[in-house]
DNA sequence: TGCATCGTACGAAAAACATCGTACCTTTGA
DNA sequence: TCAAAGGTACGATGTTTTTCGTACGATGCA
């Protein structure tokens, strides 16, 4: 399933999907080996465990990729601001009913977000 | 697998589990019936689809359920503030290195938050 | 030249999730 | 009383996601 398409709307990634794209954020485009290697630090996962997720995101349109080399290059399809921006969506949507201010709320219930946090936060509003 | 231990955490609830306990937190413990029909007004599934699911999910610990009537009653075993609260955890962490500002700052930035909620967001700060 | 190393391709198995059909028990009311 | 309605149990199946083994081509270098 090849997606050359203009609007297509990508599938969100999976959570593994996920692992790999924090990796290419990170680091830029990347080969298998290293996206592999970065997970290992993290996880086992074999090698080609890696690579065919890789592949399947690339069939999917998540990736794309530069096969001038004979080690392909992998670089995500979306930006990175965008893809988080849908999943943030979906997160609010789905346990906020949409809503920020509840999700702030909920936020600043538990007690993880630090006062620098809370000042940065309120020097943008 | 019997659930009776202290301290142990619960598993992530997947999609479809998270429908139902939204149904729960929303009207409080519920027959299977009750929350099958909820889940029919967004999306066709059967009843014994969403009755396996919810005996799944009392397996796994995430809901208990009151079985001294024929109708047994449900219950989720975490408050909903704190399955959010796990939640939420989690998604900080994994988007945005857990950092609450950074979360604000994409919010803020994908216009899909209205003036009204900033306004709100302000005043809790 | 030839072999160890590093690369991709790909089928298939394993695991996790989701859905449904069928069996069978209990309650209800004509 | 007995059949319809409504309840739970649970195996089986379908789907998606994840992982891995094996095949095989490229490259590099002793």
């Amino acid at each position: 399933m090849e997606n050359t398409s203009i609007g297509k709307q990508l599938p969100e990634p999976t959570k593994a999907e996920l692992e790999i794209l924090q990796v290419l954020w990170e680091f830029g485009p990347s080969t298998v080996r290293f996206v592999n290697e970065q997970l290992n630090l993290q996880k086992d996962v074999n090698y080609t465990s890696t690579l065919k997720q890789m592949q399947i995101m690339t069939e999917k349109g998540i990736l794309k990729r530069d096969e001038s080399q004979m080690k392909h290059i992998y670089i995500p399809v979306e930006a990175e601001e965008k893809t988080k921006d849908q999943l943030l969506d979906r997160f609010v949507n789905t346990l906020y009913k949409g809503s920020a201010s509840r999700l702030m709320m909920q936020l600043l219930g538990n007690d993880k977000i630090s006062k620098e946090e809370i000042e940065a936060i309120k020097k943008m509003l």
